[in-house]
DNA sequence: GTGAAAGCGCTAACAA
DNA sequence: TTGTTAGCGCTTTCAC
């Protein structure tokens, strides 16, 4: 017997026709509405398997409002810190049901704005964002009024959604002082995309800290990691500023750094401390060990993520909810400290 | 003037009524059809950016049959050679005016059949899947006749999918027979999740090269990379096999090993040569670096996209296409050269 | 506890 | 070139 006209497609109307009952019978049963009769409930969902049904989401979405989806945007998935988070997120999210649609901005204010565009089209029910948070950076304004969104890594200004971060100056006011603890003066604070809040943040902390002591601020400040050559480099440490030390404010910032260091040929610690604003993977096995301030980047999606769906649960408070992390000032060889063992 | 009776939703039905044309003119213009007459056209466009219409891509997908999405599914978005696979998908579908719906199963066969149904259910165009490959995972069954599929790092067993690879026997053979020529003899294979193919088959490299040298076989298996402690690697480098070299079958594997030979105080390249198969960042910057054998993960998920999208073009002859990239050998110290400059 | 009818926002036939 | 009429697969009134 023919089933819906549809090729190859059984949709709840097969399911009720050949269970017997009406449309929305079926529909209660799929929903696990309570007013069903068990018997009734028990034959439903036997022919919804042996049809092997399956409800279409978009179907449902479309009437019921809801899609059961949340979009997710990032700057840049290669970098670890980033896919942590995402991956977080995506285990809260299938936790609670829902699916993450992930877009990435590559740092492009077009892009995001466009990609806030598409995940509203797809009229997702939440918004996580790590937004580029430069000045051309708004997609405030295409946000409607229904839809949650958690900002990650850095709040958007004026605006009213929750967020997650970290006390970026205050950690770089701390590590600063760790490296002028050990007696390092010619510090120099390396970032890119120095306008950006993370980097003017932690950029702040390391000035307090320099402040503090009475000592000149060094800063070597580019836009992209690409011009972070190491004839550069070798210019701004050496010739520059004769440093002492150096402090890197972000993870693409350190990568560039290392490498640029090995082929000038000044070695870490012996010739110039090192600490990495960001951990990672094999800090800790490098010659020598690599000192870090490090971020919880698995925390950082894990707590978007559940600020998002207490919103969407609706059981929370209109107040703007944000939270602030705690970091770690990971202390290994490179700044100076000796380690055990 | 009231437009329609949805909170805060503009409809096409509402950009229709305000442009005094029909619905149908309306859906004309913003599927960008040929058929409407310039003027018209400019007015509907004006009227909807005015309105500030979204079209509710929910609904054109449930009437068209189409979503313009994707979805993908990996097993550890932690491991930066799939956060890289990912972060290409994502460029590609994007660029074709798709959105990726992101799922993780962790390795888990249980959640990435559901992580499958679920991503049917949302009705995707299409289907990018790293699988996890074990005899339990099991997802042919339940991918519908249309679908389009491709799998990355590793085939499917008896399914008509396309397929992007490497060749991981030859690569890791070749790769064994560099240690061969630097003149080590016991070489231990050391990998997790033995029975997965990629794993069976770089094994299978290993004692290819073995087997042809005349030398004995020597394998180092665990189910877990928990189970792969620094007692453990002494116990099978140290006590059994008195190796002299080492060969890591993965990424999880070597970061596992480098930790755990500093751990039981084995130098690498003095005490034993060392090779990695996956690339990473920082290999070049390790003392001894690490020599590696390179997939090329950005490439990867880009051709694995490309695929995709031929079929969904639908401009793709019927055949099941497997595109099996190169590897790099990446020759640094530890597993024995000596690097220039 | 169950069902009939309406309609979510859009596109596909078929007219005109 | 444009409009009318259905209807995608489901949930939601509101009735019984």
């Amino acid at each position: 017997m023919a089933l819906s006209k549809n090729p190859n497609s059984i949709t709840l109307v097969d399911v009720a026709r050949v269970s017997g009952v009406s449309l929305k019978t079926a529909s209660r049963v799929l929903n696990q509405e309570v007013s069903v009769r068990r018997a009734t409930a028990t034959k439903v969902r036997n022919v919804m398997s042996s049809l092997g049904y399956r409800p279409n989401e978009l179907a449902r979405g479309l009437k019921a409002r809801r899609s059961a989806t949340i979009g997710m945007i990032v700057k840049n998935l290669a970098d670890p810190f980033t896919s942590n988070a995402v991956k977080a997120v995506e285990e809260v999210a299938r936790a609670n049901g829902y699916i993450v649609i992930l877009a990435s901005s590559g740092w492009d204010p077009e892009v995001e704005r466009s990609g806030v565009e598409s995940l509203i089209r797809r009229q997702i029910d939440g918004l996580i964002i790590s937004p580029i948070g430069s000045p051309k950076s708004s997609f405030v304004d295409i946000v409607p009024p229904g839809l949650n969104v958690v900002t990650l890594d850095q709040p958007i200004r004026n605006a009213p959604f929750d967020s997650v971060m970290i006390d970026n100056r205050k950690s770089a006011k701390t590590a600063t002082q760790h490296l002028l603890n050990h007696g390092h003066k010619k510090i120099v604070a390396l970032s890119t995309r120095s306008q950006l809040y993370t980097s003017t943040e932690r950029i702040a902390g390391y000035r307090d800290a320099m402040n503090k002591a009475g000592l000149e601020v060094r800063t070597g400040l580019v836009e992209d990691e690409s011009s972070m050559t190491a004839d550069w480099l070798d210019q701004l440490i050496s010739k520059q500023h004769q440093a002492d030390a150096l402090f890197c404010m972000n993870w693409v910032c350190t990568m560039s750094a290392l490498r640029g260091m090995r082929q000038i040929g000044k070695r870490l610690k012996k010739d110039l401390a090192f600490l990495s604003f960001d951990d990672f993977d094999l800090a800790d096995m490098m010659k020598p060990s690599i000192s870090a301030v490090r971020q919880p980047s698995n925390i950082f999606g894990y707590e978007a993520a559940q600020l998002l769906f207490a919103r969407i649960r609706g059981n929370v408070a209109p107040k703007r909810r944000s939270i602030v992390l705690p970091t770690q000032l990971v202390l290994r060889e490179s700044c100076g400290c000796e380690l055990k063992g």
